[in-house]
DNA sequence: AATATATTGATATCGTGTATCACTAATCTC
DNA sequence: GAGATTAGTGATACACGATATCAATATATT
């Protein structure tokens, strides 16, 4: 159940807000599409070492922004980023191999409406992490 | 509208599970305790300069283990630590003055169970913070 | 009291990320 | 298309939260 992109690519976000088109931007996106899974800073560093790590930063950090990446925390706080595919959406993380999944659940919205009537203070926004261990996970578990 | 904590004391925490009462340990436990509010790891090691810093961080570990202790993340990722009171909850986070609540709220737990039939895997975990500005701060800027 | 072992704390190190800044390259203007 | 303008780059240093190491020490056990 591979939902595909809605999104333009990754380069062409950033076109659209304005930034350059630069060859180290375009390695970025390239990389971070061809990889489709979830990944750590670090690993994409890795794999671009033609670019310097703090380009890498600042551009999942504009990705980021754009909305185009999510940024998504492990059970022990270590940081993923994953391509966003739908607008306003939460995550399921794999705790195994760190497949991300996405789901877009109305309960949750609505969870967070009737909170807003019983919390004192103005809702201003809100994290969500659901983990799993996958299908596949499980098989190889078994 | 501060509920009483039905836990033990921290210290008393660490004992229960079998961890030596040791003069440190107790220091930050007091602390912890007579801070209140929520808190960084740097800001209780200022608190506690007698007591080494890892030996802080250790503590902290321990009692977040424990259940006596909840880790949350603010909106921009930064960890703070908040005394836990209810067993199984949820956090609003003021993003301006850092006060921590608690919710239990049913209706997660539904989200989470109707959840469990759409996902594939198993669930094994999740985190939910909401993030508001409380009616002090919001008195404050008006 | 002596022993075994858990804990401490100074220090080094790690992981994630940002600040600085001289240099380079993309876009703009003519 | 050349030159000017400005955004972007990357090497480096640094910040921050947190853990690893390890000799010294304190706690629990006998």
């Amino acid at each position: 159940m591979t939902s595909a992109p809605i999104r333009p690519d990754l380069i062409t976000t950033l076109e659209d807000r304005g930034y350059r088109l630069t060859d180290p931007r375009r390695r970025v996106a390239e990389v971070i599409e061809t990889r489709g899974e979830s990944f750590t800073a670090e690993a994409l560093c890795e794999d671009l070492k033609g670019v310097g790590r703090a380009t890498v930063y600042r551009t999942i950090k504009l990705l980021v922004e754009a909305g185009a990446l999510c940024k998504l925390s492990m059970p022990d706080g270590a940081p993923k980023y994953s391509l966003a595919r739908v607008e306003h959406h939460h995550h399921t993380v794999c705790v195994r191999c760190s497949k991300v999944g996405e789901f877009r659940d109305s309960t949750v919205e609505r969870v967070l409406r009737s909170l807003g009537r019983e919390v004192s203070g103005e809702i201003v926004g809100h994290r969500m992490e659901v983990y799993v261990t996958c299908e596949n996970c499980l098989a190889e578990l078994r």
